[in-house]
DNA sequence: TGACACGTTCGAAACGTTTAGATTAGCGTT
DNA sequence: AACGCTAATCTAAACGTTTCGAACGTGTCA
């Protein structure tokens, strides 16, 4: 800016004057400063106006994993939305790790970002030190956190599920397993309660043995649908609570040599676009990405334009059931479906 | 830091040696400091560093979209090469769309990221003049961009293609179609070029007709299958040289009635982690997701690192055609087939 | 005792912007 | 002719670091 100004003859500020709008600049000096911006290829440094300004015009984003597709899709819809709105977004994996996530956590806020998107793991380490002092306004995303109140869009995990099992339980199957994560990220406790709710409501006992616990692999969901399937009293029908491990789900059935859906029935949460098109083509419990990420980012964008003092937003959208062909009817004892 | 130093009695000059261990100080100031340093909660701002330092240990990466598997993959690696090293990456899509591409390269230079990994887009755009005058490293990712002389990582589309197509060949096919994108990125131009070359090798003439375009995504797929399906004389092998666009002719072939592969071959570009685990298990050429991530990195970290003067250096891995069951042999023609 | 070296600490400039407030010029009023 | 007003421009401080070179105190040596 300095050669800017020297080569069109005029004082920094003159051609910030200019850059910026905040100042009316007279025709002869405008038409000077612009042919020396252009000779020189002059661009405004924007970390020395981070600095200046306190704003950076970046925000951070952070998921356990980017490569299961849920998290892919909700990250592109916000990069999408933040891009229009001029900001860049750093995106972090956490890699389903606490440590990992504070240390990105602080590494974003160390570069200043103006905001954090983040999908939490485990108790939510520093972040709820973050949202008390209030130095950058969070958004939580897919996962609430106790002790952490702000802004947030989650699913109605519990229902979804609910809705999932009860799905089962009308086509007849008896003994429905479950696949989850830890308990300790929110959505994980919530649709274990759908699950628990609607086997009750079904007239159904949750057993023990049916509930597997596995680490949002693939490989976790291969080994629980082993254990599952080599139980004396099999379960006719397997849900999972997570995208990635169904896949391991449905190798361990192959491998055991069982057929999806004529021996065993399988359904699990998040959609993905091959579902249509391949067989069996899974029931799933589809969330709404677009939704999730756009109310997501407009939160943000909305704390980001200037509205600090608004008590926390808690979005809670609805998943939708998208029943294929992955599920059989269990003998005469299926009733009528409700879809 | 002024606040600190002005706690601990010093001067900022004197934290500053000693959070980055420049000089040596003393026990009771590094004492005192520390002490200050925690009461205060101080975090070093990392704005006002890379101002004075020229640096920011940032590097911005687009992808045409973090949807596709394949982008989805490497953006993984990469991001996390990156965070190993310290640094954040700023992630753009460009929606395959030039200006856009463009926009976000200013918007990352803006930002004074300190290289670049792109995935580029039409025929480079204001690329060429970034890699010209040298200010921040680049390297080009999946696509090599004529006259951009720069560090890339690609694959041998050319022998990729080939070596699919000539099993198709093999397999008995003497109408194989070919679902392309656009030819002015380079792999799709390289992947063509593999098709020919088999098709010749088979001493099978390529035909105009079994030749279609589509812009990556799904529902050109789609319509470019439902073109060919339509065909008097219908190819009995459909090759998409895209991922994204293979569900779209799945989704063609289904609606129209017929069975993969039993009426109709087909096979891919890009593996993804269902290709496994449903019918049909599509035969696909994957490419080595991880080592193009870790090169891309490694290139990028090494310039990062200093080594400025090195010639460009070009990268070609090789991809693996995974040999499924979406491709049936074509009645008593089928010759042995070389996996 | 003075000169010198060494280890530690500090003052101040610099990085490239923004912006408040000062300055200047031009013009119309009285 | 002196005055005030407006519009255009400029000066200089500030943002929070890093770093060069100077300053200071202490001990060693001649």
């Amino acid at each position: 800016m300095l050669h800017v100004a020297e080569a069109a003859r005029v004082s920094v500020a003159t051609v910030s004057a200019l850059i910026n709008g905040t100042a009316t600049v007279s025709p002869e000096l405008t038409q000077r400063i612009e042919q020396a911006i252009r000779d020189i290829g002059y661009k405004r440094n924007a970390i020395a106006r981070s600095l200046k300004m306190g704003t950076t015009r970046t925000i951070g984003l952070t998921v356990p994993h980017i490569t299961n597709p849920f998290f892919t899709d909700v990250v592109s819809v916000i990069q999408q939305a933040f891009d229009r709105a001029g900001y860049a977004v750093m995106l972090c994996c956490t890699d389903e790790d606490l440590n990992t996530q504070d240390e990105q956590i602080r590494l974003l806020l160390d570069r200043m970002v103006d905001g954090l998107i983040v999908a939490r793991v485990g108790d939510g380490g520093i972040l709820k030190g973050i949202v008390e002092q209030a130095d950058v306004p969070v958004v939580l995303l897919d996962r609430v956190c106790e002790g952490v109140d702000t802004d947030t869009v989650v699913l109605d995990n519990r229902s979804a599920v609910f809705d999932a099992i009860t799905y089962l339980a009308n086509l007849g199957h008896r003994r429905i397993a479950y696949i989850t994560g830890s308990f300790d990220i929110s959505p994980m406790h919530d649709r274990m309660e759908g699950y628990r709710d609607a086997l009750q409501a079904a007239g159904l006992a949750v057993e023990d043995e049916l509930v597997r616990f596995g680490n949002f692999h693939e490989v976790d969901g291969y080994n629980a649908t082993m254990q599952l399937l080599s139980l004396r009293d099999r379960p006719t029908a397997i849900f999972s609570a997570n995208n990635p491990m169904v896949i391991g789900t449905m190798k361990a059935i192959r491998d055991i040599g069982l057929r999806c859906p004529e021996d065993i029935s399988v359904a699990c949460f998040d959609d993905f676009p091959w579902s249509d098109v391949f067989q069996p083509q899974l029931t799933t419990v589809a969330q709404p990405v677009q939704a999730i990420g756009e109310q997501a980012a407009n939160l943000l964008l909305d704390r980001l334009a200037g509205n600090r003092e608004a008590p926390p937003r808690k979005l809670m959208l609805k998943g939708r059931l998208m029943i294929r062909n992955s599920c059989h009817p269990l003998g005469a004892i299926a009733r009528s479906v409700s879809a």
